[in-house]
RNA sequence: GCCCUUGUAGCUCAGUUGGUAGAGCACCUGAUUUGUAAUCAGGGGGUCACGAGUUCGAAUCUUGUCGGGGGCACCA
């Protein structure tokens, strides 16, 4: 006998050769219908697993975290059964359970298309109806690499191969075909449901290198039920209107053309956002005891040679001959024996130039320099994305020079400095990933072992959970990563901290200690919005263009009804001009409503409207985007009311906010 | 950079089997003085991304180049 006990706490005795979905049936008839696995002691096993031992148990169902994720498993392998009936000579590689849904890698010499998809999606339906048994068999190792190398599988055979030799492995079979897999699976094809749909069509390096062929990678969505498919597919289609180009187009904020691609043309709207948001991170570093700086534009190669950039970034760098070009027919020609210089890809070099000057003593730290810096980075043309990924960028960058004893406290104080202003702008999803030793690493083990630690500490100090990614860090030192999501939900690294002992060795970057001896500083590499064109591109997106009040490009109009409220429209903007609010006046001659709609699509976040009742009492009609309410108020009342409102987080004082906390 | 996909007016899109282009919005002009998400009428505007080819004839077919989008790789 063994005993079992369910999540609810109750226990319950069964022979030993019961398996997961005789258990159910035990529970109930209807819980074994939906049955499509089991967990036990928190592991999720298949259905057909035989209990053999006392343990935790668990039915799993497509209702749950777990069985969803076994559908979107379950999926690909449908989804490769079906491509390998339609496409006969195709090679399956990988194809995991990801974030709503799946995805597989197929190897083949002729391109898919999209009209493919509709082909593969109507033979996964026909795999389910056929409802075929999955099967779980245990082979050899190398009787698993001879079968699929036989079969023409060489993909599979090689993951097989970087198995260790005498390990055995599983195969899961449905129907004729068979997949090598770790499992679990479900019971049976049938179990999937249709409440699936596939999404596109990619390209994808065979184990994520470069250096390899490149695959051809299908994605799609999996729900347990029609209803959440749809859900999702509507949410995606909601999500896609508050695309950031999109937005910064229908609003009038910037644009980007082949001429400069990867380079942003900011129109005035879209520049008082980046001004607004410039200044409000001036304030905060100001008060932070951080001294900003400006540093060159272009420097001489020599200089990034000693920086090591020459070396290790060269082919992201811009460079420019330093000479002045004379010219044939043809266009300007260099006699070739110009300098190169490069345009800065980072501002650290520079700052360490700063520090260099004079002698530094271990008083003097930490130093805290920032700086505006517009770095440019020749980015591959397909890694170019809107404002999320530029080549000309501005970035909030400054370097903390301490010592090595300071790394925790200044990571603390960047941490808290971080959340911060990360509050302020409404973002609460924050996702933090501590970067650790990757396989070359320079350096000792020791140092990065502290390093990593003292930077896990630090986040813990602050109250902060994060994720390890594990050998991710620079060559040179750990660091942490600061992710926020766009619209559609891409991860987008915004804040970073990064160590670094190279910089400061290979620049001597050296300060005098307590003792009168010669040390090197530690730098802190650190930024919050990251840089201002993404951290743009992801606060446009995350409000749809709504941008809180302090940062609105137009945060009032004022409207009038007939031209008889001409005079004192235009009295009022100067009103609210002369309080320090950006307004602006319409009076042409149109009607209320039109005028309404055209500022709401602009979406302004308030109107004032005048018509000849309002003028004479001197009061204002409010109207608040997104509601259809109106509130009269006197002129002078609105004008002290808004300039509160529109005030940056970091100015409002400590009692107004609290009340409005209330 | 690689794979798929896409390129018609400022924007969103039509354009049947090849016969050199259309709508709505926007813009301009006129009328309308209007009470909270589109007033009416008229008008201007396109070397159909660009180059080569097939054809009597190409937005449409073939091919090359350059953009855009989605992924991959790289990265803030």
């Amino acid at each position: 006998m063994i005993k079992l006990t369910l999540p609810d706490g109750s226990i319950r005795e069964h022979d030993a050769s019961l398996d997961g979905l005789a258990f159910a049936e035990s529970i109930a008839k209807s819980l074994a219908k939906k049955a499509i696995a089991i967990k036990l002691d928190g592991q999720v096993k298949d259905l057909a697993t035989v209990i053999d031992r006392d343990a935790k148990i668990e039915v799993v169902t497509a209702a749950t975290d777990d069985g969803l994720e076994l559908l979107r498993h379950d999926a690909a392998h449908v989804m490769a059964e079906a491509v390998q009936e339609l496409f006969p000579g195709t090679q399956v590689t990988i194809g995991p359970a990801i974030e709503n849904g799946f995805f597989y890698d197929f190897a083949r010499a002729e391109p898919f298309h999209l009209e493919d998809l509709e082909l593969i999606e109507k033979r996964m339906r026909e795999i389910v109806d056929r409802n075929e048994v999955i099967t779980r068999e245990v082979w050899t190792r190398d009787d698993a690499v001879a079968f699929f190398k036989g079969i023409g599988e060489h993909y599979k055979a090689e993951i097989i191969e970087s198995i260790p030799a005498g390990e055995d492995v599983s195969v899961y079979k449905q129907g004729k075909w068979l997949d090598l897999c770790r499992g679990p699976h479900l019971p049976s094809t049938g179990k999937l449901g249709k409440s699936f749909k596939l999404t596109k069509l990619a390209g994808a390096y065979w184990r994520g290198d470069s250096r390899n062929e490149m695959l051809q990678r299908i994605y799609g969505t999996v729900w347990a039920t029609d209803k959440e498919l749809q859900a999702y597919l509507t949410m995606i289609e909601e999500a896609e209107k508050r695309d950031h180009r999109k937005i910064g187009r229908e609003m009038d904020l910037f644009h980007l053309q082949e001429e400069a691609q990867g380079s942003v043309f900011w129109h005035p709207k879209g520049f008082v956002i980046y001004n607004q948001l410039e200044s409000y991170i001036r304030r905060r570093l100001n008060k932070s005891g951080y001294q900003e700086v400006k540093t060159p534009q272009l420097m001489a190669a020599k200089f990034w040679e000693q920086s090591g950039h020459w070396g290790k970034y060269r082919e992201n760098m811009f460079v420019v001959p330093d000479e002045i070009p004379g010219t044939d027919d043809e266009g300007p020609v260099l006699s070739g024996k110009a300098d190169l210089m490069a345009i800065k890809p980072m501002n650290c070099p520079a700052h360490v130039q700063i520090f260099n000057q004079g002698i530094k003593s271990y008083r003097d730290l930490p130093i805290r320099m920032a700086e505006f810096g517009c770095c440019h980075r020749n980015e591959a043309h397909g890694a170019l994305h809107g404002l999320m990924r530029v080549r000309q960028m501005t970035q909030d960058d400054a370097h903390i020079f301490c010592t090595e004893e300071q790394i925790q406290s200044e990571t603390e104080h960047f941490v808290n400095l971080l959340y911060a202003v990360y509050t302020d702008m409404g973002f609460e999803d924050v996702v933090i990933k501590l970067a650790t030793r990757p396989e070359n690493f320079g350096g000792t083990i020791e140092r990065w072992d502290a390093a990593e630690k003292a930077l896990g500490d630090a986040l813990r100090a602050t109250g902060h959970d994060f994720v390890i990614a594990a050998g991710e860090g620079a060559f040179y030192a750990p660091k942490l990563e600061f992710h926020l999501k766009d619209a559609i939900g891409r991860s987008w690294q915004v804040g970073t901290l990064q160590l670094d002992y190279v910089l400061p060795e290979r620049l001597n970057a050296t300060y005098v200690a307590e003792d009168g001896s010669r040390k090197f500083a530690v730098m802190l590499h650190r930024a919050i919005l990251g840089t201002l064109e993404r951290f743009i591109g992801i606060m446009i997106e995350s409000c749809a263009g709504r941008l809180p009040m302090w940062l609105a490009p137009v945060q009032v109009v004022v409207a009038t009804i007939t031209s008889e409220a001409d005079a004192y429209a235009e009295e009022a903007v100067a009103a609210l001009r002369a309080a320090g609010l950006r307004a602006e006046l319409d009076i042409r001659n149109e009607k209320i409503n039109y005028k309404v709609r055209e500022h709401s699509v602009g979406k302004v976040p308030v109107i004032l409207v005048a018509g000849k009742r309002e003028a004479d009492e001197r009061s204002m009609s409010m109207r608040r985007l997104g509601s259809q309410a109106q509130e009269v108020v006197k002129l002078d009342d609105v004008v002290k009311a808004l300039t509160v409102e529109c005030t940056p987080p970091d100015l409002v004082p400590p009692a107004v906010k609290a009340v409005a906390a209330e």
